[in-house]
This record gives C-alpha cells, structure tokens and sequence, in this order.
DNA sequence: TGAATAAAAGACATCGTTGTCCTTTATGGT
DNA sequence: ACCATAAAGGACAACGATGTCTTTTATTCA
C-alpha cells in the first residue's frame, strides 16, 4: 500500500495545522480528530512521537495545543515518512531479500530501482508547503475523511 | 513496503517451480521451502490459494507436487499481486480517503497518480517468463534467502 | 492555591498478516 | 487392499499495526 495508515494520519494532522495557523496559534486534537475523521487516540500518539522528533511544537493546558514552524513547512515528505514507516521502503528489497543493490540484484530489482528511485525523488522535492496552496475549505475536504459543509470552520473554535 | 511477504513468497515459489521444470515434473513443497528459506507451511497456504486460482496446477501423492504450464508463465505480474496483495495499492487513494480520483483529489493526488501508474505499468508489461533467463545457479541464488553453493542444485533430488 | 484544560504517557484491546501444527484427502506403488 | 507420499484444509499462535481508555503532567486563569 506504499504508505501506512500512520504516515496518512499524520500528514493530515500536519497540514490541519498549517492550514489553521492563521486563525489561530494552537490547534487542539479533539478539534483535529473530528474534522479530519480520524481516530482521536491513536492521532494523539503520532502527533507526541513527531513534537518528540521536532517536527511539531505542543503546548500543554488550556489555549494549548499542537502549532509548527516555518522550518516544519519546508521539510521534505521524505522526512514525515522517515519518522512514521521509515525508509524500509527505498533501502530494501521489494522482495525483503538481503540488500537491495545491483551486485546482487533479485529478480524485480531492476524495474524497481526506477520506481523507488522515482517515488523516492517525488518525496524529496516535495515539501509540507508544496502541498497547501488552494482555497481552504475545499482543501479541508480535501484532507477530510467524510465532507462536511465549510459553515462547520466558522463555528465552535 | 509495496509487496507484502506473501506476494514475495508466491513470486519466489512461481519463479522456481518453473526453473525446475526441465529437471523434473513436480515441484514439492518442502524441497522449495528449504532452497528458497521460506516457511513451509505459510508457502504451503499460498501454493494452495493460486491452484485454486488457476496459476498452478499441483498432484497429491508420491511423485506429486506443484508445476505450471505456459500460460501461467506469459501472465503479467499484476495478476499474481491481485491474487495476493489485491489491487488497493492501484485503485485506493495513498491516504485512502474515499475514492481515488482528479475530481477529488487528496493533496498527493497527482504525484502518486504518476508513480502508481508507471508501477502499474510494470507488473501490467512483466510476465512471469520475463523474469527467468540467465544462468539457473545465479538465479537461484537470486530468489533464496540466504545463498548455498550449488552443489545443491545436482543432489538428493 | 484550586479548578479547568490539554498534551504526555502507558496499559490494554482488536485486527490483519505471518507463521505453526495437526488432520484429511488424493494418488501411486506394491 | 495396504502403505507411503504429498497436497488440502482447518485450528490456532505470534506479531505488528491500529485503535481505545485511563492516569499523569503541565499550563492557564480566577
Ligand atoms: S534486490 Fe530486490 S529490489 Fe533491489
Ligand atoms: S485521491 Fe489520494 S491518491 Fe488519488
């Protein structure tokens, strides 16, 4: 399935972020869970491992909550995938023979160093930024698990 | 991870019961398990799901085993990763948000589109047959876990 | 200082994948 | 018919990914 469900999640939590930042400083997760569709809980533990990784900041107590830097926005995908599935995917066999190289190549190794190569190179040049652009509302249901009319962004803050 | 185990386990059994083809009629089991160092019997279970599929034919009894005939080894890659992955990686969107597709498209939408098409290409274009070639002992090594010297190959058969 | 809020932390549950084991069925040789 | 061989089938175990729940820690405000 090229990414995990984590790697999902925590993408989606990351641009909620950015996409809230200016209206306001921190976004709560409970907020974050329900308008994205996503398991309160679990995005919890994702969001903790990538304050942990310095990819977001927290703020703990009341007006607390999750926010990130500029630095955040020009990280690569590659990284976010680094911290959720690890690179498992570009370093090892397709076929999780040994190591994967070209001196003792298995029989799809070839076919898909390309395709490793390329995805690898997609989710390098592409950074958090890159991704936003758009008009909001529409990218929100972009990111949603179900739709939900835009009047739900104005309301309960 | 792109495959999951089974797939690679179902490839690497394929690929060498049609290596062996010329040496003897039926392939068993066991002997593949240990040349290639898979587990027997989560091989066994696989085998068992592409007979019933029509990939491989196989015989009970002594003298029996798994071979394959020649339409099985001109069928693409595809077909073997829909019997065991399934096709998700192709048709769900990567953050799996509802339907995959431009009118609604996730925010890795269209660079994904290009990857899961050129992968897709691959497995649609490469045939089982297009694998084999080159030398059998180099082969062989190339699709078992660890690597044994090749005196194997002439032995207890 | 106390109450409310929100993330951090950790225990536990569920589920699909991966893997093992035992019994049943089919086949060939005697 | 009987025995040996080998796949088919099904029960179950181990494990990691995913998901839920409760307790702890940090912060704000009154
Ligand atoms: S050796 Fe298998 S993908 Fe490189
Ligand atoms: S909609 Fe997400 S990959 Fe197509």
């Amino acid at each position: 399935m090229i990414f995990s469900k984590t790697f999902g999640y925590a993408l989606r939590g990351i641009l909620y972020i950015a996409l809230m930042q200016d209206e306001k400083r921190f976004v709560q997760i409970e907020e974050m869970a329900q308008k994205l569709g996503v398991p309160r809980h679990f995005l919890g533990k994702i969001m903790k491992r990538l304050v942990k990784e310095g990819m977001l900041l927290s703020v703990k107590g009341p007006y607390g909550g999750y926010t990130l830097s500029d630095a955040t926005l020009q990280m690569p995908l590659l990284r976010l995938e680094d911290l959720t599935d690890g690179l498992g995917t570009f370093n090892n066999c397709v076929l999780r023979l040994r190591a994967c190289n070209a001196t003792n190549p298995c029989p799809l190794h070839f076919q898909m160093e390309r395709i490793k190569g390329d995805l690898r190179r997609v989710m390098e040049t592409t950074t958090i930024a890159d991704l936003l652009h758009k008009d909001k509302k529409e990218f929100i249901n972009s990111i949603a698990t179900y739709e939900f009319d835009g009047s739900m962004l104005e309301n309960e803050n």
